[in-house]
This record gives structure tokens, sequence and C-alpha cells, in this order.
DNA sequence: CATGAATGAGAATTCATTCAT
DNA sequence: TATGAATGAATTCTCATTCAT
């Protein structure tokens, strides 16, 4: 539905620059061009339109790590690809990083609606627990090989995007290797 | 100050649970017990209660982060101290974890503000530096690596705090040597 | 017209319930199974719906009061039938009662409206004027006759919904006795 | 306090005229000559301010029906005085009657606020158990006697209010009597 | 006849801040 | 220093009504 979506990508942008309590729903309503009543018509509240956000991320970044995976490349390669995809997903997607970063969090994100977004990513978990398995990488619970993966390209992407860093090919690549040297087996 | 104290640590815990724009004044003066008018005669506003603490955090764990380094001991051992110590912090200080990820952010907190809490951490960096000056580190920016491992150490931290991890003495050592794999030279 | 009753219908039990102004029409459309534009293609605004209910109601209870009227009975026993009848049409239609005691009355009712159902209850007053010609009624105008008697059994029944009296067999009796006994001759 | 009782008294006026819904708070502050937050200083919400006037205007009129009662009078003279007493009141003060007529009703009246103004006429009931014990009046449950006459004066203050009837003095005292007659022994 | 998406004025309520005491 | 009553702009959300289909 085309004013949804209006809705929805207008709340993102505007919530992310002036934060969820600083955004009027009447400022929504202009810039997305529609009628206050009619965000009403689409979401139950301000709250829910967030929700729909934090899963309509969580998807896209879920699809994404995994584009370019090819089974034939070595364990490592694949490993590298999809946080790389990760990071380039986040340094293209800016409002996304700070959504997931700043918003889509408690206690505006409940654990009830971040259990939901679980699905979307078990694939890369997946990915790490056959890792263990063939002895590529570390013998570390998976959910934490993950979220270690994470914090490190999350870390990344602020350096990058408050610009402490120019993060040059280079550093990206030291970021990436990071990742890997961080839980790889020996 | 007995007064400004209170008021600096009932909005720490209000604006954690909370949030800033869900945490009234009102309710941190009747938390704090002290009259609203009160809390205007130590802060110019409630913008200025969040600087104060975001300086007094960052000061704070600067300090905690190089208790206990004996020069005596191995590179090695003073660099996985000083996250460890971070890692302790942040588990006994629950409401600086959470101000420091989710409040003290933009664009509640500006890049002016920001810049004043860089002294504080600024022997953490050097240390780095000399890291991998002396061959210990890898050739990375020490800014890059500091980050790094700032982001391997908060999410280790999410994991315990949001209970998704028991994170155990084993998974504590397997964090910190995350950190160490993930940027130590070779 | 089918979809007409029901829209009648639902508002009344709903304006009894909620009252007017927290009655939506889009409640009215989703508990009568009906669309909001189909109200209005039956129903020029929210208004003219309670005038219909309004006028519905009033010419029932003329009917109603003037049932088992036998010209044979005495004049009391008439009379006592009368406000025998609305009682009991009252008690099996509470929500005819709350209306007229607490939705159908200004401002939302003008007096206008009002005097459209003077006709349906002349009949009454008809017979309190012949009760007071005949000398079986003091001399009292014969519409503060009937509303006196109106206002005893008003009374009776806002106990007995309430709860707040049995309304025993007895209690009822007493009731209409008290109607008679307020008006009668001598 | 000044302010508080000018909100209740200007809301009590406005909710009158207008219905409860049909009146906003906007309204109220402009008309009351305070802020809106002014008044949400003072009650906690809109119900709030129509319960104080319903307890209000019950104490009131609790008190103004026993004006003027000399035990040495004669029981119906007695019993005549408080219901006159009740109808000069409601004639006096027609903001009284309407409130309690047709705002401090179901559903913004509660049964547990109801309950809190029963003490203020307990006197009432009180007086007409008596008159039963000494057999001045009918064998006929007090609540139900003070109901039935209050019921006959209601319907009088409504006549004489919408001008339906002069209410002469003549008429005044014909339901006065009626209220006796009603209820009286024998 | 019937629908229901869309509207936007208007409602109740909140809250940072001030200022007289 | 400390108070807290008072403010009124700003917020979220509602809802009667319209109108293109």
């Amino acid at each position: 539905m085309e004013k949804e979506q209006r809705i929805i990508l207008t709340t993102l942008e505007l919530v992310v620059k002036q934060g969820f309590h600083a955004t009027p729903m009447s400022q929504v309503a202009r810039e997305a061009n529609v009628a206050v009543g009619t965000i009403y018509h689409y979401f139950k509240n301000k709250e829910q339109i967030i929700e729909k956000i934090f899963l309509m991320i969580y998807k896209d970044f879920g699809t994404v790590m995994l584009t370019n995976i090819k089974p034939a490349d070595d364990y490592k390669t694949q490993f590298s690809t999809m946080w790389r995809n990760l990071y380039n997903y986040f340094l293209s997607n800016p409002l996304a990083f700070y959504f997931v970063e700043y918003v889509g969090v408690p206690p505006l994100i409940t654990p009830e609606i971040a259990k939901k977004s679980k699905p979307f990513y078990a694939e890369v978990v997946d990915f790490c627990t056959q890792g263990v398995q063939t002895k590529k990488l570390k013998n570390i619970d998976e959910v934490l090989i993950t979220n270690l993966c994470y914090g490190i390209i999350s870390s990344a992407v602020k350096l990058k995007i408050k610009e402490e860093l120019p993060m040059s090919e280079k550093q990206i690549d030291q970021t990436i290797e990071a990742c890997w040297n961080a839980v790889k087996y020996e």
C-alpha cells in the first residue's frame, strides 16, 4: 500500500534524526503527505509503526547477510562475506543502522517484539553452528560468536558514520579480518 | 552536594528505564525528594543533567579500565585486564551501560559533548598505540582497535543483561580472548 | 428495513451504555454489521438517529400504557393498570428506560423534538382530565397529575434497576397505590 | 481555594448546558480564567471534577432538606417542609438540578461514587423510618418512600423549569400534598 | 444501495520551565 | 537556597462525515 509505506519510511527518517519522542505525529503526517487520521487508519498507535519498522529492517538484513554466499567457497570466505555484507548494508542504509542501534531498543522494543525478529537471522546463527562443528570456528556458543562479530561490525560502522575514521578499504579489510580472527579455530 | 547528586542519580535511573523524553522533571523531583524548582537551581535545563551524567560515566570507566594494570605483566595480560575491567564495570553498573548505549547518544549527545569525553579514555587508546609500536598488536589504527574491542565487550554485556546467554566464566574468558585474537600481532 | 433497524437498535444499546458522545459511529457501524457510509445513507447525522429512537420509544409507551384498559373497569382500576403497564414496560425494556431518562433529554433533545412526542401520550393525559372532571381525581392540572405519577414510577424503576430495592410484588403494589393516593379525589 | 472553586463552578455550568463530552477543558479553562494546566494541577482528570461536583451537590441538599424542621411541629408538617425545601432548593439552583438529573448519573457516576453520597441524605431516610414506626407513614420501605417523593418533586421541578406549567403556589402545594398522600398512613 | 479509506479539526492531557515567595 | 503553583504550547489520538467506487 502506497500510503502505509510512505508513513513507515517518513517515520523511520524522522525518528532516527530526532528520536522517537521528539517526533510528533503531525510532522510524520505532513512529511508523508497524508492526514494525521490516515496514520491511525493503518497503525494502532505510534509504537506500532516502530514495531513494523523494526521487523522490516531485521528481515532485511537477515536476507542481506546471505547474499553472494557461494557454498563452493571455503568457510572463511563465506564467513567474511557475511559480515562484509552487513557492513555494506549498514553503510548504504544509515537510517537502518541508526534505527537498530538507537531507536529499535528497549524500552520501545519489548522482549516480545525482539523475539519476533529472531527467525530472520537464524540462518546466520546456523552457519556459525556449522563452523563450530566442522572445527572452522572455536568451540564458542554460536550466539556469542554471532554477537561478538556483530559488535565489531557495529563499532566500525559507527566510526565511519561519525567520521571519526575514514574506514578505508584497508581498514574495512582489517575489521572483517578481526571478526574472523576473534573466533576462528586454533 | 547532597541534592545535586540525588537529582543526577534519580535522573540516570529513570532515563534508563523510561527514556529521556518519557521522563518528566516532575517525576525526577518527586523521586529525588526535591522540588521541581530546585532542579533548575542546579541545572540549566533537562539536557544539562544528561550531559553531566554522560561525562560522569565516561570519566568513571576511563578510570576503571586502568585498575589493576601492572606494568610488570606482559602486554597481553594488561590488554586483557583492561577489557575485563570494562566488562565487569558494565555488569556491576547496568545503569551506566544502558545509559552509554541508549541514552548518551545522538541526537541528545552532540559531537561537542562527545569530544569532551575523549580525554577520559585517552590512556586506553595510548596503550593500544604502544601495542602497535611494539608489535604486540596488528598495525591497525588505534582508534579502530579500541572500538572493535569495545564493540565485542558491549555485545557480550548485552547478551548477559538481556539474559540471552548465561555468560559463564568460560564464556567471559572466550570473550576477552576474542578481543585479543581480533587485534593481536600475527 | 433490515439495516436501518439494526443501526437504530445498536445505537440505542451503545448510547445507553456509553453515552451519546462516547459512542463513535464507527462502533455503531461495526456492531450493526454495516459500513459507516451506510449509516449516512439512512440518517442525516448522529443526532437524527437519536431523534428516531426518541420518537420510537415515546410512541411505544404511549401505546403500552393503554393496553388492557377495560372501560368496564372502575376508574381506579384503569388508572392503576396504566401506571403498572408503564412500570412493566420499563422493567422489560431497560434500554428504553435509560434512554428516556438519560439520553433523550436536553440538550440532545430540543423542545421541538419533545413536542413531536406529545401526541403519543395524549390519551393518557386525556384520561386524567376525565378523572378530574368526574371527580375521581383531585382538581389538579392533568399535566401535573401525569407527571407526578410518572415521577413515582420512574423512581421505582430506578430502584429496581440499580438493585437498591428488590421491588417485590408487594412493593410494586405499594408504588402503584402511591400513584393513586397521590392524586385521587378526597 | 479560589481557583479550584472557579474550575468547579465553571464546569458545573458548562456541563449542564452542553453535556459532559460536549464541554472541552479548554473552554472550562477560558471561562474559569485559569490555564488548562492549572485544572490538572487540582484534578486528576475531567471525570474527577464531575465527582467533586456530584458530592458537593448531594452534601448540599442533604443539608437543605433539613432546614426549618421544627421538632415541635407535627410529623406531616415536618415531612412537608422537607420536600418543599427540596423543591425550593432545586428551583433556586437549577444547575444543581440539571446536574443531578442528567450529568451526575451512570455511566459517569459509578455505583462507588454514588455510595459515597449516601451519608449525606441518611437523615432524611431516617426521618421516614421514624414515620413508619410511629404509624405516620404507611408500612413501606423507607428507601422506597424517600424515592417516590423525590420522583414527585423532581417531576414538578422539571415541569417548572421546562415551562410546561407555571407551578403556581397552589400547584406547589398540590405537589407537596401529593407527596404526603402518596405515603401517609391510612 | 453499500462501502470503507481518507480527512483534519478538535479533544484530553502532559510537561519543561518560570517566578513570587 | 528551596519551593511548588501556575502556565500554555505541544502532544497523541479520536471521530463525524465525505466521496469515489
